[in-house]
DNA sequence: AATCTGACTGTTG
DNA sequence: CCAACAGCCAGAT
């Protein structure tokens, strides 16, 4: 282990990215600037989105990530999945839009 | 190291 | 509400 690199080149921002999203519990959504900041960048976003590009559902819930004013954002072009998935878990969604975002935003009591 | 990409965001019209 | 533009950022090639 002296080099202990070999693997794992993955940014730091993104392993800490997917632990955030992989906090957020059901029934509650995270902007992408939001995890972006927990993240330690508040101005990553964009980052975040590409990141959660090319993650999968399976490794993290990447359908409660959801763009700034409540708007769901894309989802690889299934966006009526990612509405689905959010309503099954409670939240109350309308047309691309979710309702009562304060409620609903996720508020993580401690950071990293 | 340079360039391109894009599941973002805020402003302007 | 939607379209265009500009600013910002990490990852992939």
């Amino acid at each position: 282990m002296s080099k202990g690199k070999t693997t794992g080149t993955d940014g730091r921002f993104k392993r800490r990215v997917l632990l955030v999203v992989r906090r957020i519990p059901p029934g509650r959504v995270a902007t992408y600037g939001d995890v972006a900041a927990l993240a330690g960048r508040p101005r990553a976003a964009r980052a975040v989105g590409n990141i959660m590009r090319g993650c999968s559902l399976d490794d993290v819930p990447c359908h409660r990530v959801i763009a700034a004013a409540g708007r769901l954002g894309g989802y690889g072009g299934c966006e009526a999945l990612k509405r689905s998935l959010l309503v099954a878990e409670g939240v109350p969604v309308t047309g691309s839009r979710v309702r009562d975002l304060d409620r609903i935003l996720w508020r993580p009591t401690r950071r990293l």
